[in-house]
DNA sequence: GCCGTTTTCGGCCCGACTGTTTTCAGTCG
């Protein structure tokens, strides 16, 4: 049992009820408790197995016992009834932008759709658009919503595939017979969403290998099974390869296969030049060439150093000019996740945040930070309990009090009282400069209206980067992985404007966001723009999407001086033009 | 279904946007 699955649960019996028609609140009361499930801070699997669930905020008597039921036996009679009334592959249409349970419902009755196939075929026939409250634009709407899910159908965000690989990749290395294993592929050159899971083992006996791999409980289904190579689903599709291979490949086969193709392809046209092929196993001399064997490379630091170039992160093989500065030894020193002293943009329960202000102090405490940056939601935000001004300024006064206990207690730590303010439709922003004054920075960020032409969102992004007392951008294409486009934005007006007026873009590392795109850091960087690397975060446990941000800053090329938030406390308040906390 | 408490049941988050209608329902943030 795991606690994704604890929470997955409670999320479908929501959507089941939902399709019910059932008491919009009982359905609220069930998402709820699925976040709680997700955000809670401990070892919630346990404590439902043991059946000692009780007084966490938004799971009572009711929750409690299905969570016990779920965690202790593994099903859940409730849940399994609900299931049985509704066809299986009708819960892929909730993942439909547009769609939501009542026009599902109604397609359900009249017109039995009941998956994504047949509610492509009624837009298509003409059927949906006569049905009563649908009509053309509808059915169009949906037809485009169908092609963007289908384009992305087999693919996975980077967060959702990270723990599994850990969970894998340490039953591999506790197999005896394991000399070395790695995840290699687009998951290691950290790309904001996989296809599937490369695994790469250094072993003398493959087949015992292949043979724990794929006996696993989480292998759902094996594809492909061999002497030294396996593929198997893992639940909901994910897709995981095995390469077998002896301890002398290791380095040819994880530089191989943790790509990208065309990086790769611009290694073995370095190794030709230089009378050697290369392979995914080995490095070779070229036919009819004079070369002698080359060394066995122990890892693939060596690799790259015997074709003439500096080591590449994985994080940078995309050959987007990383080969032509390795040659130059003109790499950039890479950001660390241990580089980070703290980190801005972060919820806390006053709007739709989980923890308490405390709680979140104290677990950024728990990661060695000197600092957070607390950017709850501001008034316009109402459906995350935005704070309006009064409220902001209990939160300030909140905050001082918790500084000057942990300065009491001696310790090195400071809350930043910040927002995350909206940038309402005309660019204006939802609070006057008097009380942005009174904060210690300004997150600003788009929550609304989202659909405008570029034109006008870019104006409207500008307007707002564009008062002195905004610190940094906000997620600035506002994208969901694998579901939401990113709005209209001309990226690079935006990136000019902030760094004409001296705005930090946010790199939020939520993992459905990791927005602004690693594409554009390199642009951001070149015009002098700061990066702040900021989880999103909403729980305690979302603090440690940096990790996430670490990856991404890493693949956008940035070293520790364009991310504010690897400065100490000393300078981060110097930088944020603050009286020093002691 | 949860919470808080006037300890037993009433209240629970609100507004913009879109497309459908012609005054509003559904979806989204």
């Amino acid at each position: 049992m795991t606690r994704d699955r604890l929470a997955d649960t409670l999320e479908e019996i929501a959507l089941l009820l939902e399709l019910k028609g059932e008491n919009p609140f009982k359905i609220r009361a069930y998402r709820t408790g699925s976040e709680t499930v997700r955000l809670f801070s401990g070892d919630i699997v346990k404590l439902a197995t043991d059946g000692e669930l009780k007084g966490i905020k938004g799971i009572g008597d009711a929750l409690q016992q299905k969570l016990h039921e779920l965690a202790s036996t593994g099903k859940l009679e409730y849940y399994e009834n609900l299931r049985s009334e509704f066809p299986e592959t009708l819960f892929d249409l909730f993942k439909i932008q547009g769609l939501g349970p009542k026009k599902i419902k109604a397609l359900y009755d009249s017109l039995n759709v009941d998956s994504t196939a047949k509610l492509k075929e009624v837009a298509e026939s003409g059927e949906m658009a006569a049905l009563s409250g649908f009509g053309k634009k509808t059915a169009e709407k949906i037809l485009e919503a169908i092609a963007f899910r289908e384009s992305n159908a087999d693919r996975f965000r980077l967060g959702d595939v990270a723990e599994p690989v850990q969970m894998i990749l340490e039953s591999l290395r506790s197999h005896p017979d394991c000399l070395r294993a790695e995840a290699a592929g687009s998951y290691r050159r950290a790309k904001e969403t996989v296809h599937d899971i490369d695994f790469l083992v250094a072993t003398s006996k493959p087949t015992a290998i292949i043979e724990h791999f794929t006996d696993q409980e989480w292998v759902e289904k094996i594809i492909a099974k061999g002497d030294t190579k396996a593929s198997v689903y893992l639940a909901k599709g994910l897709q995981c390869d095995l390469r077998a291979v002896s301890n002398d490949e290791f380095a040819c086969a994880l530089a191989y296969f943790t790509g990208s193709k065309e990086h790769n392809v611009a290694m073995r046209g370095r190794a030709l030049a230089r009378g050697y092929t290369l392979n995914e196993y080995r490095l070779a001399p070229k036919e009819g060439s004079d070369k002698g064997a080359p060394p066995i490379f122990e890892n693939e630091a060596q690799l790259y150093s015997f074709l003439g170039l500096e080591f590449v992160p994985p994080e940078m093989r995309e050959n987007t000019g990383e080969i032509e500065a390795a040659e130059e030894g003109d790499l950039p020193d890479l950001i660390e996740l241990e580089n980070l002293r703290g980190t801005f943009h972060n919820h806390t329960n006053a709007s739709d945040g989980r923890n308490t202000l405390e709680e979140m102090a104290d677990a950024a405490i728990d990661l060695g930070m000197q600092y957070l940056g607390i950017a709850d939601h501001s008034k316009s935000s109402f459906q995350a309990n935005g704070l309006d001004a009064t409220r902001v300024r209990d939160q300030i006064v909140a905050i001082a009090e918790l500084n000057a206990r942990y300065q009491e207690e001696g310790s090195r730590f400071r809350i930043f009282a910040g927002n995350e303010v909206d940038i309402l439709k005309d660019g204006s922003l939802d609070f006057d400069d008097e009380l942005l004054a009174e904060l210690d920075y300004t997150v600003v960020s788009v929550h609304n209206a989202m659909t405008l032409p570029e034109a006008q969102m870019t104006e409207r992004i500008i307007k707002a980067v564009s008062n002195k007392h905004v610190t940094m951008l906000g997620h600035v294409t506002g994208r969901l992985l694998l579901q939401r486009e990113p709005y209209a934005v001309d990226v690079p007006a935006v990136i000019e404007a902030c760094a004409e007026t001296g705005t930090i873009i946010e790199l939020n590392c939520n993992p459905w966001r990791l927005d602004m795109d690693w594409r554009w850091w390199k642009l951001a960087k070149e015009k002098g723009v700061k990066c702040s690397i900021n989880p999103d975060a909403h729980g305690t446990a979302q603090l440690e999407y940096l990790w996430f941000g670490a990856k991404l800053a890493r693949k956008g090329w940035l070293t520790r001086d364009d991310v504010v938030n690897t400065m100490d406390l000393d300078a981060i308040e110097e930088f944020l033009g603050l009286d020093p906390i002691n």
